[in-house]
DNA sequence: CATGAATGAGAATTCATTCAT
DNA sequence: CATGAATGAATTCTCATTCAT
């Protein structure tokens, strides 16, 4: 059985990624949760503490994600791998991944932490797949990565499958 | 001089781009604006009136750009245009266009009506470079347009240019 | 033609006596009057000013009706007439008087100029009635009166020609 | 000892029958109250929702006086203990019924719910009584009792015993 | 006489947060 | 751990009124 705190932060999870941050109350929180106002700020101390939780939860995922790519053999595996993370998300993911996007363009800093650490895994790659100017490459294929997810999370390609082979050709994939 | 609607809408998109929407008070408008809160209400009626000629601003802004593509002659410097547009953005408009893809992100929906006017004219640029599949080709370059926003507007702008070297490199450009 | 004057008063009055008094702002009233809102005060000072003349024409209106009763030979007449006042008021009217009883009882004091009056005549009708207690009877009807009127204008009675006669019975009218 | 939200009730009870209900603002019933002005929301949602809570307790008051017409065996006791109500408010609750009155006049509705009870009890005294005509003969009681309440609550107090005695010496009483 | 931009004081309402129980 | 009453500051918005033109 989850957790009252498990409970609080899987609703504010769900209001926050539908509704957004700030539109979305303690006190709606709290109903939905079936909890009192004050549980809230008990487990979370702050409104923030929450996002931060819920952010936290973010940087697991991305990293369990990520940790896959030490999975796959070849340097080919796994750039195929990492170029269809953003095609992968399962639908009911999507408005989660909307909302820590959509908390990416609001925040004054963006946080390059996990991505930093898949930058780094890119340009091993193309260095095993013999690419001349790795750093670069990789710094493309983080560009096409925003790409991707803002064209998975936002849009609505019915030919999102085709894209996804166009992207995979182009590294003769 | 700048009439009073001017310089409301002025400060209110300073202010939604440094410190977002809903973090703004239409209080702190009008200070910063010196004119009295009410007077807001009376030009723009709604805090989120205020929002949308902010928009609309953004849409003529988007429209200019793209209006120059017919300007270039052949197809391959309108192609050589178009990938260069979002890394031209002058410094001082960054926080704005931040403003307008981080709504993108928070809106319900994405508003796909200037963008896919863009596409349309990809199309045709593929179609006259002879490639295969013009849609799909057309398709990869505003998800690769979005990156490449997202790059210039989030993160360092260390290796900027060279990424954009490599981008006209893979067109051939 | 009207002067603007005019259509100001006809506007007011119009969405006071729909809206009412609180609920009907200034800018309302020159928007639908096809007036500039400075013009409002210019002709009536206040806000206030504006429902003073109508109240104004309310005692026009009202004097007007008791002035009837003089017109009338017999005291029986004179109070069949009376009697019959409410019953008479034509249904264009009835928001507007609507509009005058609610003032009335939102009013810190009663009016009673005009009513009082009224009830001067009712004296002299039941003395040349051979009534015995012609102030207590004039009273009853004045208490009367109002009891037709909250009748008429606030209840949709089908019956009302039927108390009308009810009424007058009583009298021996 | 009454709750916080009692006294916010009594409170705005207490303002909107002495300065009437939009002159009354949150803030005046808040600090009169000696409360926040967010409680009198969590409470009642709305100042809507504070009038409804007035208008409700009208209603109860309203019915407890209605109920006591059983507690009478005759129907002249009945009648007499009816044409008597509006004169027995006491004077501390003039303002109160005041209030509800006011509120008939403003309202897009007048409530007939109780009142429309009242009415099917006078039918059935005056059958009891041998009227002819006992619809009609309870349709002008219901509007002699708007007359004595406007009397009562709107004018001043002179005569009224005397008033009270005219109209029980109408009814035989 | 007439306009309408501009004001500034309040209005109702929301909300994160605290605290006694 | 858990509640929910209570707070008070902030927020959007309204409105009567003024005044330069």
């Amino acid at each position: 059985m989850k957790s009252k705190k498990e409970i609080i932060l899987d609703t504010a999870l769900d209001l926050f990624a539908k509704k957004g941050y700030t539109a979305t109350s303690t006190a709606k929180i709290a109903k939905q949760a079936g909890v009192s106002e004050g549980l809230i700020f008990r487990h979370f101390s702050n409104k923030d503490g929450l996002l931060n939780a819920i952010m936290e939860l973010g940087k697991e995922k991305g990293q369990a994600l990520f940790n896959l790519i030490q999975e796959f053999d070849t340097a080919k595996d796994q750039l195929r791998y990492i170029l269809q993370i953003p095609f992968q998300i399962p639908i009911e993911e999507h408005s989660f991944w909307k909302l820590l996007y959509a908390l990416k363009w609001q925040a004054d800093s963006y946080d390059e932490e996990i991505s930093s650490q898949l930058s780094v895994e890119l340009v091993e790659i193309f260095k095993k797949l013999g690419y001349e100017n790795c750093e670069l490459e990789a710094s493309y294929v983080m560009l096409l990565f925003d790409g991707m997810a803002t064209s998975v999370l936002l849009k609505s390609h019915k030919d999102q499958k085709e894209i996804q082979q166009l992207i995979l050709k182009k590294y003769n994939l």
